[in-house]
DNA sequence: CGATTAATTGATACTTCTCAAATCCTGTGG
DNA sequence: CCACAGGATTTGAGAAGTATCAATTAATCG
């Protein structure tokens, strides 16, 4: 599921011991509320998120009150640098889904460290150039697939996301808001679909919470061309 | 239309007249057939191609056959230089769709020039962070746009994007099959809307050839939150 | 000018959306 | 610990929007 997936975490791990402290030195500490935004659209960038701790999301309200997710951020994954890097407003906005623990690195020292660590700067290069494989991936399925292929395709992205510790079933934890609005759908139709995989079996669900019981079965129902790592 | 249109073309505008000869010093000229590839989806890059003359297309094929496409090129714009920059396989593929004139810098030349001018890196970055934004934009259009709606975006921003020397209408010539990938629909939903459009006089058909009439009626069925720049 | 490809129109079926109503959870205060 | 309020989830029914298949007309290219 690699070119599904963002991977700003490397950007960080593939910095020194020494490079990683000067990073993390004169960072924030941030708490957000569940619900609360970290940035909106259409507002300044004013520096860059790193998660510690929580879930939150990339989204865009649309007048008529939609919501689109772009994708769902966790711990240790950077956010909001590309606004800052071509000197745009956001384009999206990030909410928190769960109480969120940040890292906060203002504008001003994240320029500054560009400088002093250029090995940084190529590091977000490559993660944005293979962000752009992603967001073309993200479209490819949403102009190709039914919705049913859509949910099946992401419930096995985010199975594949919120694994832990190697285990093969990660417990996919999402509103059906969020999960509709992420795969571009309506809460009901979202709904309706998950109690068939259900009832097909290629799912469980207790409370609201996603498990996997048949990757096979769901890639077939997504159609998927593309290997899974277990 | 600003954040509905990539602009690679800056990247090269930005630099000075040194650094552009010194880029285009070891160039390869080359031309691609009507509805040849540039590169294909899952081929390892080998260089970046500038656009000199005509028009191609990213575009993805799934598998049942039917085709996306995510942007359309033309004079000036820089292709292909996300996967160098990341050391992936292309997701995507570059077919042209008239005859085009492109130049090819290989993929050690280009490295080479990255060192050599400082300042391209940055223009690259700020480029690739803003087409993060486009991407954004072009899936919350997909995700949250009826056909009809994304049909009329899409016509506006065509009709910007092929403007030549300040004309406000320009002649959109491109086949119902590439407008209907581009936003992701049925060849025949396209052409029957067109024909609604044009009935409405929001636009005229000669050959294939569109022009748009009336930008107000377009914006609104497009239900456009966004000003369009003259 | 004839052959091939592209565009258009029509009819029908299916997926998905929308609105409405019922049920199930969660957290809070008594 | 229980009851209740408010939100989230689920189910149903009907409508709308698109897709698909088939057939016709128009455009293009050698």
């Amino acid at each position: 599921m690699n070119n599904f997936d963002f991977r700003s975490e490397l950007i960080i791990n593939n910095l020194s011991i020494k490079e990683k402290e000067l990073l993390f030195s004169h960072t924030k500490q941030l708490l957000f509320k569940k619900g609360q935004l970290f940035f909106h659209e259409g507002s300044a960038p004013t520096g860059i998120y790193l998660m510690k701790e929580g879930t939150s999301k990339i989204m865009k309200t649309s007048l008529n009150g939609t919501e689109q997710i772009f994708y769902i951020y966790k711990k240790g994954d950077l956010i909001g640098y590309h606004a800052l890097l071509c000197n745009e407003d956001y384009q999206d906005s990030c909410q928190a889904i769960t109480d969120c623990e940040v890292l906060f690195i203002s504008k001003v020292r994240f320029e500054l460290l560009m400088q002093e660590i250029p090995h940084l700067k190529d590091e977000i290069m490559s993660n944005m150039a293979h962000e752009f494989g992603v967001l073309i991936n993200k479209i490819s399925i949403l102009a190709q697939k039914s919705v049913r292929e859509r949910l099946a395709f992401y419930l096995l992205i985010l199975n594949d996301r919120f694994k832990e510790n190697q285990e093969e079933f990660s417990n996919i934890n999402l509103s059906r808001e969020d999960l509709a609005n992420l795969i571009g759908t309506a809460r009901e139709t979202v709904v309706r679909l998950l109690s068939e995989f259900k009832n097909d079996d290629y799912i469980e669900i207790n409370k609201r919470i996603i498990k996997i019981k048949s990757v096979d079965k769901l890639v077939k129902c997504a159609k998927a061309e593309l290997e899974i790592e277990a």
